[in-house]
Order: C-alpha cells, then sequence, then structure tokens
DNA sequence: ACAGGTAACGGAAACGTTTTCGTAAACTCG
DNA sequence: CGAGTTTACGAAAACGTTTCCGTTACCTGT
C-alpha cells in the first residue's frame, strides 16, 4: 500500500534522488546508459510519481476546478464532458462541484476549490449575482465563466450569441408565417435569460409583431417548471401560434403539459427550444431549437483558461460563439 | 495572487506558526484567548489553509476519484450528482474522468488518479473485462465498483439486483398477458447485462414462455444503437407483443424507430425498460421501467468506500439493492 | 518552599518532489 | 601538457503544513 518514492529508487541505483527526477523528467544533462538503468529500475520497482509532492514544490496542482448548477441538465453534462476529455489532452484533472443552483453553495464549493489549490476555474455561474457573489474568489485564481456578464465586469467568459439565437429563431416563426409568438421565459435576472429576451424583442420590433412574454416563477429552468407554467398557459384561452421556449428543457415541459391537454404539435401550436440538447433530437420529442456549440465552447474556455493560467497580468477577453438554427418538426407553417 | 501562509500569520501574530496550525485545528492545548487573537488574524489576512501541503504531511488528499464510461448517459450522470453531493458532505471531493467505453483509457485515467494520491475510488466500470484490466490499479487503492462482477474476485461493490429486476418486469409483462416477449439485449460481455438476461431467461422458464433475444451488436447501451435495431427488427415481421429492453436508453431508441415506422405504443407493442432515467419520465416517453435506486446506491458506495479507507485491511464488502417496478404508460394488458 | 505536575507554546523534523548551485571527472585545444 | 570548457552527477534548499518532543512558567499540594 505503501507507495514507492523517488529516494528507494535512488537507493537501489545508487545515485542521488536529484539524479533519478532528472532523469524521469528528460533532462538533458542526464548520461544516456543511467537514464535507461533508471527508467527500467522505477518500471521494475513500480515507482508512480507523487503528484502532490510535485504540486507542493511547483506550485501548480494541474486540477482546473468546475462548477456547474447540475449534472442533471443534459447542457450542463454534456459541456461537462467536453472540458474534462480536452483538459485531460492538456494535462488537466477535472475537480467538478455542483452548485445546485444555489449562491451560496456556489461561493461554498468556489472556497473549496482556491483551497485547493486549482490552477483555475470555470464555472457556469447560477445567475448574474454569481459575478458579484464571486468576486472576492475570482481575484484570486484564473477563472473563465460560462455566460455574458453584462456589466463589463473584468472577468473573462465565453458564451454562445443568445441575442442572436432568439432573434434567428424568432425570425425562423415568423417566415413561417407565425405573427402571434410567445415568449415562454425564466429567470429574468439571469444574463443568458436576459439576453435571450432582449433577441426576441428585437426580433418583434423588427418584424412588426407584438411581443409577448410569460415568465416562470421559478429558479430552474427545468423541465418541471415548463410543465407547471404551461399547464396554467393551457387552462385560459390560447392566443399564440407559436411557442419560443428559453430553453429545451422548458419547452420539453411544455410539449408534456400539451400532450396532456390533447393539444397536437406542431399543427395546433409551433414549438422552439434553445440549447440543443442531446435529447430534443429524439423522434418523439424531435424539437426545433438553436443549437449552443458545446464543443467549441468547452474547447474556447478551456483555451482561455490555460491561456490565463499562463499569462496572469492578461486582461479578460471574451468569446462569443455563433448560434446556428437546428429545424426539426415541432414547428410549422400557417396560412 | 500569492497566497497568505501560516508562516505569516505566525509572523505577525508574534507566535510559531505550530501554535497557529493548532489554534486552527482546534487543539485543546492553546489558550483561549491567543486562540481567538489567531482565528481573527487568520479571518483578516485571508488565510486560507494549503490543501497541498496538508496533504502531503497527512498522508491523504481527502479527494476521491471517479470514473464514468460517459456523463451524457443519464443514468452515470445523476448517480454523479449524488455522489458529489454526498462526498462533500462527508468531507471529500470528487475527480471526475470519462472512460468513453474504452478500456484502455479506463486504465489510464485510473492510473492517472492513483498518480494524484486520490484517498478511493468508485468507478462504474464499463465491463466485466474492467475488473481484470484494473487489477494491479485496484490494489493500490480503495476501490467501490458500481456493478457486480461475478467471479467472486475480491473488489467491493454495490449494485441493484439486476436478475430480480428483469425477473420483476418480465413477471408484470406476464401478467398483463404477453406470452411472447422479446429481449432487447446490448453487450452480453457485461455482468450487469449478463445478469439481466439471466433475470429474464428464468421468469420466462418459471412462466413456461419461449424465451427469445436479440443483442445489439454495438458497444454501448445508447439510444442509437436502440434505434438501429430496433430498424431492423421492425423491417422484419413482428412476432412479438412486448419488448424488455436492457437499459431505458435502448428503448428510447426502440420508441424513435416504432414511431418512425407508425407503429403505436402501447396497442400495438408494449415496451419495458432499465434503469429509469429522468427523461423516462416525460409523458411523450412515458415508459414503464425498472428504477435503479441512484442515491441509495450513491450513498452506500461512498459509505462504503470510507469505510475501505478507514480499514484497509478489511476484506471487501457487497451490497444489492433491490430494483423497483415503475409503471407508466409504455405497456398494455392484452387478450 | 519545594518537588511534581500541568498548561501553553516554540523548535524542528518530516512528507516527496524540483531545482539551483557546486564539483568532480572527462574532454577540448593550442 | 595545462588551462578552460563541458558533462554528469550530488548536496541541499524550498514548498506549507502537521506533529512529536522540549521547554519554559505557573500552579498544586504538603
Amino acid at each position: 500500500m505503501s507507495m514507492v518514492t523517488l529516494k528507494d529508487v535512488a537507493k537501489v541505483a545508487g545515485v542521488s534522488y536529484a539524479t533519478v527526477s532528472r532523469a524521469l523528467s528528460g533532462s538533458p544533462e542526464i548520461g544516456e546508459d543511467t537514464r535507461k538503468r533508471i527508467l527500467k529500475l522505477c518500471e521494475d520497482m513500480g515507482y508512480t510519481p507523487n503528484t502532490i509532492a510535485r504540486s507542493m514544490v511547483m506550485k501548480r496542482t494541474n486540477i482546473i476546478g468546475l462548477i456547474v448548477a447540475s449534472l442533471d441538465n443534459p447542457f450542463m453534462s454534456e459541456l461537462t464532458t467536453h472540458l474534462e476529455v480536452y483538459a485531460r489532452r492538456c494535462g488537466y484533472n477535472l475537480m467538478v462541484c455542483n452548485s445546485a443552483y444555489d449562491l451560496e453553495q456556489e461561493k461554498e464549493v468556489f472556497t473549496l476549490l482556491v483551497g485547493r489549490q486549482v490552477d483555475g476555474v470555470i464555472i457556469l455561474p447560477i445567475g448574474n449575482e454569481s459575478y458579484e457573489s464571486l468576486k472576492s474568489l475570482t481575484a484570486q485564481v484564473p477563472t473563465v465563466f460560462i455566460s455574458e456578464n453584462m456589466q463589463d465586469l473584468p472577468e473573462s467568459y465565453v458564451a454562445v450569441d443568445n441575442r442572436q439565437g432568439t432573434y434567428a429563431a424568432t425570425e425562423y416563426l415568423y417566415s413561417l408565417g407565425h405573427r402571434k409568438i410567445l415568449y415562454f421565459g425564466c429567470r429574468a435576472h439571469s444574463v443568458t435569460h436576459r439576453l435571450r429576451l432582449e433577441g426576441y424583442r428585437r426580433a418583434c420590433e423588427a418584424f412588426g409583431i407584438e411581443p409577448d412574454v410569460l415568465h416562470s416563477p421559478y429558479a430552474r429552468s427545468s423541465t418541471e417548471s415548463g410543465y407547471l407554467l404551461a399547464k396554467d398557459y393551457f387552462a385560459g384561452e390560447q392566443k399564440h401560434t407559436a411557442m419560443l421556449c428559453a430553453s429545451d428543457a422548458l419547452a420539453i415541459g411544455v410539449m408534456q403539459a400539451a400532450f396532456e391537454r390533447g393539444i397536437r404539435l406542431p399543427e395546433q401550436l409551433s414549438l422552439m427550444g434553445f440549447d440543443n440538447i442531446s435529447f430534443a433530437a429524439l423522434p418523439p420529442i424531435n424539437l426545433t431549437t438553436v443549437d449552443q456549440p458545446k464543443q467549441r465552447m468547452a474547447n474556447a474556455a478551456m483555451d482561455m483558461l490555460l491561456d490565463q493560467i499562463k499569462h496572469p497580468e492578461q486582461p479578460a477577453s471574451r468569446t462569443i460563439l455563433p448560434p446556428s438554427l437546428v429545424i426539426r418538426g415541432s414547428c410549422t407553417q400557417i396560412s
């Protein structure tokens, strides 16, 4: 159970442990013959370098912290997968923490992560308040947000162009003949959702149609809250021919409520989502939506973070990626 | 950016750093007044203990490694969430790695994790071969598998009683009047799936009906492979009134194929899954399935691992949790 | 008042690396 | 052949903790 150390190898090899260290790190100032002898010995003795000790002296852990609200959200879990794969390719490991949509927990796990000396943090903030709440933490360690911030805070982020996404979605619905388009929103205090709403509003203005917005009172942009809100909506008179939802999860919730109510999609109602989670592609769902390029976002965030780790004094940078329309079967042309 | 250390605090406080360490750890041999003075000073100076240094001397990192095949699989991501929450409550952090359904990568990340001196590893092995493949690694660090092993290997694991699950599922279908039940399997070399198949076979034998099995040639028990396999199946003549799938993902794939083919569920075909992933509950899916108690599994695995960390010489232990039937709308009574 | 005990703290080793500096031996070259 | 350069390696410091072992000063009981 107890590990074999550099010293052990050095003792057997009859050299100093500095030599062993150099042999392993591929230092040029080591004789070819001794290097081979030592490498073989390490192999034979089953030596594995102690990363902790290395971190201690190198002052870097090659760990990056990841904070997500919940892995149960497919968008976040897909992003996490891409981040982990890419991080490992870059020689880093991911320490994943749930914030559970709770501002205090978000701060708590962030504190935990800086205590663990992570080299950097990537965070999907639960809301706009996160930027303020985490200010003292982000000053201590390179951080990249996956989500825009509006107040021009000095934080790096990568995000999809949410405004453009909902604008294009609205435009698409308009092109199908829809004039009564309901925006099904959520958590107006989140920047992401505020921008999405704004894109919708701008499009409405541009095309000369009346914007109409329904906001979820529930904190999470989840299937459940979409379901509950839509249930209420369908109980009243239905004045719209199309609904643009702030997220796929929300849209799937709406789909449930419509299904229960006997409302056929897309014949009686065109429905759009946002995110393009993998489940949106399933034929029974078959949701027309706006794609967030998750892999590109993950790679961009990681590149940005690693760059920031290498050059800490550099100013914050931003990357905004273009969304793209994914047309499936949940929308239809109307007269 | 550069952290304030124990030494810094000690210097300001005018005490040795041993004293500061003791004050923080709540050692009794410290005066009440000095303790309070030091704690306040730590607060003021913004001191955060360096976990790396602590790990170095304590010989434990309070990190546990988690290896999953893919977070895109909702069963695994839900399990991961529960594991992370519970681990943190126990004072541990999770280092999450993808094996991407690849035996070599699985071994590679495991090696990485022991190099990182994790206190323990929880793994959802990609298959039965994993036990053999990881033997040298599991000897080095406490490990808990989430999946049974059949060869009586000395590894700890927690799992659901897969045999009982499919047995109950078959029994349920039988009680609905089904006599021609197809088992839709996948990856016969995985223990989990072998046990599920066995439960089905036993039930068939018990009820005197003819077992019939279709195996996916694809490696992953995914929606895609279910879809592809079902497409083939539906192209031929359909001889069965019910299908029991080895996983929900598989069942959802079948659902897609049926949907495309115009086969109505459950009227023309009763469909059952296994796992009870959250998406199975969505009304458009509404899948009758067998529930794996994910939270209980997560907690049991963590408890088992922590116990093993405290008492390394203890023999391996096993926990098999009972599954439960979740009856929704994808199955119907037949004459 | 004095031996013995306790309370409160300091000194220093240890954890396993990396790296700087130093130093022999070997080599180069006029 | 000797001065200078290079090659190959060793000694030791450093990273920030925890903890063992001392060492004071003060207290207790008689």
